[in-house]
DNA sequence: AAGAAATGCTTTTGATTTGAAGCACGTAGG
DNA sequence: CCTACGTGCTTCAAATCAAAAGCATTTCTT
């Protein structure tokens, strides 16, 4: 069943899914208990109070935090009902859609933030000792940096169909 | 917006979720390409391959595959169908249902599992120098515990719903 | 300048997931 | 025995998400 990962091997890749997986739902249930946000809820929010103006494209937005734009679209319409972003369209390319953050948006991120970070170093970095984060950070960023540099792959040609299932 | 971590924190967390994420979307994706599985049927499958002989309960296999009860039932009904599990009611308990896996799930799983060995090969590990795995799981293996070992924290009273947002 | 192709977003459709409610079986207390 | 409660799974309703199709605008080609 290790099939030409070593033991040791398996057991950092099941780690490493299990530690991110449980992580986002740690993070995203105390998210919903402190702001009724989800995990990419907030980080849509968080992206745009960090951006220079408080605004961004929906394209840029859409980087890094969904993985189609249909669902940026569905979120946007989200935050944008409680009043947490606007859309305008953009002077520059009428096809673009600039998102804002208002004020009430920022007051939320500000308010969750800490429970946020509280719980990320709880769960994260208490358990770490010394070292351990200068360690991780520097394997965690090469692979990241290979993995964004890596292609999509081609699926083989044995493929027949594939839905989300 | 680091509020209380620091750069290079903020920064190893964010890697660990993205190279966690990224990494199940490849192997989801290639998974489907191969066999018409996601990534969640994948892992049903393998547990099952795995367990002594060939099945498990529902809820046994729910641990750690899925966060809901009713979304194994779903991905099981899903299975069954294509005949690659079984189900049946266990003879000691009849609130119990016991799962198993067919010829043909084995089968499949012997066939996609190669490719998803070299996705996480290639993605995972092939950036790694000599002593990043070993140090890698030592952290990543503490953490883990350190999650599970953790309650999942109840809500402060602040919270007024949360729905899936 | 006209048509073709590309870009940016939304709408639509379908799949997956969750929590709540429901149902069946099992266990404990009187 | 009989009721109350607990457990195991499924059904149901609602939410989220992605791919495909659609629409508008812009850019490229000739």
């Amino acid at each position: 069943m290790t099939g030409g990962l070593s033991a040791e091997e398996l057991g950092a890749y099941f780690a490493l899914m299990e530690v991110g997986s449980l992580l986002q739902y740690a993070v995203d249930a105390h998210l919903r208990a402190e702001g009724d946000l989800s995990y990419v809820q907030f980080q849509i929010l968080a992206r745009l109070a960090d951006a220079p103006e408080g605004r961004l494209r929906m394209t840029d937005l859409a980087d890094g935090v969904v993985y189609s734009r249909s669902g940026l679209t569905y979120q946007a319409g989200l935050l944008e009902k409680r009043e947490l972003i606007t859309r305008s369209s953009s002077p520059d390319d009428e096809r673009s859609v600039i998102v804002s953050v208002t004020d009430g948006g920022r007051a939320l991120v500000a308010r969750v933030l800490p429970g946020h970070v509280d719980d990320v170093r709880r769960l994260l970095f208490d358990p770490m000792a010394d070292g351990d984060l200068a360690a991780i950070s520097e394997v965690l960023g090469r692979i990241r940096r290979h993995m964004r540099s890596t292609p999509p792959r081609s699926a083989k040609p044995r493929a027949k169909n594939r839905r989300k299932g």
